[in-house]
DNA sequence: TTGTAAATGCAAGTCACTTGCATTTAATCA
DNA sequence: TGATTAAATGCAAGTGACTTGCATTTACAA
């Protein structure tokens, strides 16, 4: 998909960069949401981290991809949007729940966007309790 | 409430010092999830930022108070379970939103529970804009 | 092609914790 | 009540995930 991505990366009025190609070409083709550090090594250190770092923080500003802290020693990112996630508390895998809610308005803030994080044992951590 | 907090402390098998009773007193009195720093300096750093973390720490592993990754910058604890919380955007205030779901199952994973943020701008910084 | 603003990489910095260790203290028991 | 001891505390130093500064390189418009 860098063609995609190729394309993406242009409307947003960004550069097309080697970097932002392949970066945003892997979050296009992963399922779940990835860690900057992920990202690094799975594109094989070609790219300096903070490279990484820095086009996941415009792609974010972009609404190109999507920002969580679903926990506090890692920030994830992933490219689709209205999805959840629910993480093994045992093994830290990290799997999707769909959603279709949107919400406008709550409690008289505006804008309102939400994230929604399940924790609980995956089928194998639970197996093993 | 420290009376309160002093028999909870108990109750879960922890020594009463007077930072626990300090910390645990305040949360309980305390609406919004605050963060570890937020309590040192409301106890006007009256015991080390490191026993602060080391009581929120077990406080949390005992079930005593919550913990939550709202964002990267800082982790925030609270008292009362099964409520959720809406931030802004812009200026940062945490508020509460009240809840009363309790899942048990959700895609083959056992044990869960449930974070849900939302994200927004308050009246007031709706109103700036 | 060439000029320039933007992107990159390296090194160093920041910030929210976390750990090591010597000292102090809550709480049990003599 | 005082001695005992495991646990709690405070200070200093360490860790890890970013973040920033700056010199170099590069995409792309002219």
């Amino acid at each position: 998909m860098e063609n995609e991505a190729n394309k993406i990366i242009k409307q947003a009025g960004l550069k097309i960069t080697p970097g932002r190609v392949a970066i945003l070409g892997y979050l296009i083709n992963t399922e779940n949401p990835v860690s900057a550090e992920a990202i690094f090594k799975q594109l094989d250190r070609k790219f300096d981290l903070v490279t990484i770092y820095r086009n996941l923080a415009s792609f974010a500003e972009k609404g190109i991809v999507f920002q969580e802290a679903i926990d506090r020693s890692d920030r994830y990112y992933y490219a689709k949007a209205e999805h959840h996630h629910i993480v093994c508390r045992s093994c830290h895998t990290v799997a999707c729940v769909p959603c279709t809610h949107v919400l406008k308005k709550v409690n008289n803030f505006t804008k309102v966007t939400h994230q929604f994080i399940l924790r609980g044992l995956c089928a194998k951590c639970s197996a093993k309790q």
